[in-house]
DNA sequence: TAGGTTGTCAAACAGTTGTTTGATACGGTT
DNA sequence: AACCGTATCAAACAACTGTTTGACAACCTA
């Protein structure tokens, strides 16, 4: 078995590293241990010496995807001043940034829907060190948008139709260059601007939504 | 080469019909000319006789998952004198029955968000054949609501937030799962609830959204 | 009946896969 | 020096991959 689990520029941190986009851009299958260890020009051997066996080495690379995002894009300071339109519109972009990175696509967000889309165990993993809390934080501030508190299914909804909206845009990015003009797409659906529409959607379904719910329990 | 392209029960259509599933579940890579061949009990070399190789089958069988999940939930009939909220709401449920399916999950609907996630040459065509008339009716139903023409840019934009909060329910099933308490899930985030909720909160965010669009321009 | 097309089959092919092995070298401790 | 845990390496292993082959049977046509 290894022995020192952390040192910087080891074999291990090597294979991880260079492991970590193949994964991202084949998936575990198609991902082969010998393409990773020719990128991360180590012996064929190393990864099971390293991780006992490919599984085990997908695994660390999701977590370590999941860790080096959050470094990457961290959390903007909340203001309690600030109002709410600000206040959302700052969790989208973190979002966008985060987790939909539209003009990179770095490997880690890539890794990181393959595991939302096919979760494995290293998913539960995730939300329960990740996606929970970050949602949590996002429900908090459609609280503070909401005067009278919202029962919890609603809540809930309406974080994931916050959420919904961001996450399209990775999930779907190929098939919406596909629907949009390349134009269009530079030029109105660049980061800042798709951060202010939903934004603005979000914000006005929500205060609208909350007010006159619509023919909801009636209607057959 | 084949002859009769087209017969109901043939060899050539039972594999398609089993590697359909197959491919939904696992992947084109994953997926093994093998298991396909046992499953639909055909010889081996059947794949490569009826369709030249692997790739165009799976190429087949995507086609053939679109053709079929249209025929399972065909398009609700549109009375032009139905108010915006049950037009909406109709196209949000399809929506939901057709591409999200949260229930049941039919193969149909799994390959075809494969093709989305990783566009092959078959998304391409599902495009065309489909997806762009598909969101070009949605559109429609969003300039009955508004009552000045939205921009085109905008217009776009709101209908993809519309189409994002039905397929998070599809790409991020596993997660949300995850988020949610199983009572909560069957209680509140059943198909008909989901349906009333996007509605809802599209309706009353499109509304609002155009009347009063927020600090848009200005905000640094 | 003879000849040709079409479909099915078992077997094999050539290449790739993840994993294991045994040898060998390095670096520190006794 | 002798020793031992750690690490790296080339090579091989066994299983699986998509595809090809050649034989054989069923069917239709002339």
């Amino acid at each position: 078995m290894a022995k020192q689990p952390d040192k910087t520029d080891s074999t291990r941190e090597k294979i991880i590293l260079q492991a970590g986009p193949i994964f991202a851009s084949k998936g575990f299958r198609a991902a082969t241990v010998r393409e990773i260890c020719d990128k991360a020009q180590v012996n064929l051997a190393s990864i099971n010496y390293y991780f006992g066996d490919k599984q085990q080495l997908y695994f660390e690379a999701v977590v370590r995807a999941r860790e080096m995002r959050v470094e990457q894009v961290p959390q903007p300071e909340w203001d309690a001043s600030m109002g709410p339109h600000r206040k959302l519109k700052g969790f989208v972009g973190l979002i966008l940034d985060r987790l939909v990175a539209m003009q990179n696509e770095p490997w880690q967000v890539r890794l990181l829907m393959r595991e939302i889309l096919q979760p494995t165990e290293a998913c539960s993993h995730l939300v329960k060190e990740y996606f929970r809390p970050f949602f949590d934080s996002l429900l908090e501030i459609v609280d503070d948008i909401v005067e009278a508190p919202l029962p919890q299914h609603v809540r809930t909804k309406v974080g994931l139709s916050i959420v919904g909206q961001c996450l399209y845009y990775r999930f779907a990015a190929g098939l919406t260059s596909l629907i949009i003009s390349d134009e269009d797409f530079q030029e109105h659906f660049d980061r800042d601007s798709l951060a202010e529409h939903i934004t603005s959607f979000s914000l006005a379904a929500i205060r609208n939504y909350v007010r006159e719910p619509g023919p909801q329990t009636e209607q057959k």
